[in-house]
DNA sequence: CAGAAATGCAATATTTTTGTTGCATTTCTC
DNA sequence: GAGAAATGCAACAAAAATATTGCATTTCTG
């Protein structure tokens, strides 16, 4: 999922998935061909970043919210397990006020 | 940097990183040789999630808590934007610089 | 129905990433 | 100082990810 969120191009796809949309309206502006931009949708589809949906002779692609906040999930976890390092290496553990 | 984080071996090493820890160190175990794991440090250095400092012949490297709290926050500006009339209301914002 | 639209499929060329091997360099330790 | 430890550097090989081109297929539209 990680090496799905690395990739400029699917990031910007991701920021424009907020309208939804079709390939070739994704496509649109970016600097490479469609086949690329749909390659690119199908590798966030496999992360299940994004869902596809064919409705006629075009395909809508929505977001899946649910999955970045898995991602920062993650994120906090290891988060947390380098709060704990460092405050051992530092030798002071600091209470967190929360 | 999602890219850096895209990468097994990597999510691996940072697992580990929590006890801090020099080159052959963090590679003993992993099927993959002493200077493969050197390049994956170098590649989560260079994404700056951990921090290499030299202590006499061997190379400490520490973990950059800060950059995964980046990492979080580009992802909240996606879900914001993805949850439909806020990020509607917003015009096009195009992040490059994280 | 004919032509345009929106895609899909597939082979191929490029570019990046990963990982290895071999050897040099710096730093400890005895 | 000699040998071991911990790395660094560099040239290559192999594998994976990207992007292109050309053509086929399905679905609208007038």
């Amino acid at each position: 999922m990680f090496a799905a969120l690395g990739d400029p191009v699917r990031l910007e796809l991701l920021a424009r998935m907020r309208d939804g949309g079709s390939i070739t309206k994704l496509a649109d502006g970016l600097p490479i061909t469609r086949q690329a931009v749909t390659r690119h949708l199908r590798v966030l589809e496999g992360a299940k970043l994004i869902e596809a949906r064919r409705r006629g002779r075009e395909t809508q692609f929505i977001a899946r919210p649910a999955r970045l906040s898995q991602a920062k999930g993650w994120l906090d976890d290891v988060a947390r397990q380098w709060d704990g390092t460092l405050g051992r290496l530092q030798k002071h553990v600091e209470k967190k006020s929360r």
